[in-house]
DNA sequence: CTGGTGACCGGATCATTGATCCAGTGCTCG
DNA sequence: CGAGCACTGGATCAATGATCCGGTCACCAG
């Protein structure tokens, strides 16, 4: 058996396993834990698979990290970091809205295994950062309470929704459970006629320009929100 | 041992364990799995506490029931059952769709479990129920493609945003992670002024108000997507 | 050089849990 | 009365999160 870490001196004062094998440290786990979530999905994800990826025992995970859902926290924080912050403020804020919850909902749903984590809190720095950002610059277009949390809240709670719904049905479910989904909604038309003749998963969706217009909504909203004067 | 259940002939004929204690039917099991749910949340439900509260073994589920995921979608779809789809449809689509919304936001937060489970097919008749109502009073109202989708799809994702994260907060994070959460924000104002200032955690927020908020901005969206002449 | 100190690693092991095997048990219908 | 069927559950398996405890190795004081 000898597994595949070589026990062999050569191969490892100076190249180790794999290519370089850091001495595994807190964050050569999370992106490793990053890739087997991309690649397997969130059901997949064990402590034991993931410390095999890293060539180590599952026990030495625990020495970096408490438990497994700090595993996860750090995992979904870490593409974050994937999301860019508008640089020159200058522009009007709509644009920069725009463009970071467009990067935002991109970010999750390359990672469609982030939308089942959305149900936990997210306080770290990446995350923090963006809805900083998010916060600084509303106050900045002239949104005062209680329109500011409202419209903070309702663009968040509005990206993390759609998100999950998309990925839900776009990479989480097999594309014969979809499928069948549709016949069935056909073969109850007459309980459900408006969703057989419009709904989802009968007409062939644009996620895009349904995302798009719902969030031009809601900046409209904000925008008609603040003081008649600005 | 002999555990709880009564092996007495009175107890069992006309009464027997609990109350009337029903013959067991996948019914009674997804009732028993939102009770369970709603005292202890989705992360303590197992098949064999479940089964203990029903006073049989774990094994016998599994004739009713395929899978414990089953039962979770049953219950989910199973809540959907208290939100009131409105009677007269022939007040003005606003006010419908605002009570539908409503109601739905309220069984999820009755049920804060259901907020982890949104990231899974919702095919139920209840459910079912509710979005052929959305979508029928969307196009009563004259909205038509691609608003109709955009419409349906952006209420939907706003409540279970909303929900979902409200969930979070409220019910799933024990208090003190909250004010950690506030105090952490306070600590580092220098590189989260605003969040530090306006952000939750910090403000003591308003849900309600802030929901309503978005929604109306939503709904506005909505309706002035229409074509011109209605 | 030596002995120890502390960061780091991992095999063995435990408890829990979803799921299955198979031997019942009792009721109904022929 | 006996055969079959709906239904039940104890024993059991495999996977998993987590922990115990004994190792290994670099480094540093004496």
């Amino acid at each position: 058996m000898e597994k595949g870490k070589a026990e062999n001196v050569w191969l490892r004062s100076s190249g180790g396993v794999g290519r370089d094998a850091p001495p595994l440290s807190r964050d050569r786990i999370v992106e490793e834990a990053v890739a087997l979530l991309d690649e397997e999905g969130a059901g997949r994800l064990t402590m034991r698979r993931l410390a095999e990826r890293l060539g180590t025992g599952s026990t030495t995970l625990y020495w970096h990290v408490k438990t497994k859902d700090d595993v996860l926290d750090l995992a979904l924080d870490a593409i974050f970091a994937e999301v860019e912050i508008p640089r020159d403020r200058e522009r009007d804020w709509r644009a920069d809205i725009t463009a970071l919850i467009g990067g935002w909902r991109a970010t999750l749903l390359e990672h469609p295994w982030s939308a089942a984590l959305l149900g936990r809190p997210m306080l770290g720095p990446n995350v923090l950062a963006r809805s900083e950002f998010l916060y600084a610059t509303l106050l900045g277009a002239g949104v005062v309470e209680p329109h500011l949390t409202a419209a903070a809240y309702g663009l968040s709670n509005y990206v993390i929704g759609s998100a999950l719904m998309q990925a839900t049905w776009l990479n989480s479910v097999e594309p014969a459970v979809r499928q069948a989904a549709g016949e069935h909604l056909r073969a109850n038309r007459e309980r459900y006629p408006a969703l057989a003749a419009h709904g989802p998963l009968v007409v062939d969706d644009d996620w895009d320009t349904g995302f798009t217009l719902g969030l031009t909504w809601l900046l409209d909203g904000i925008q008609a929100s603040r003081a008649p004067s600005t």
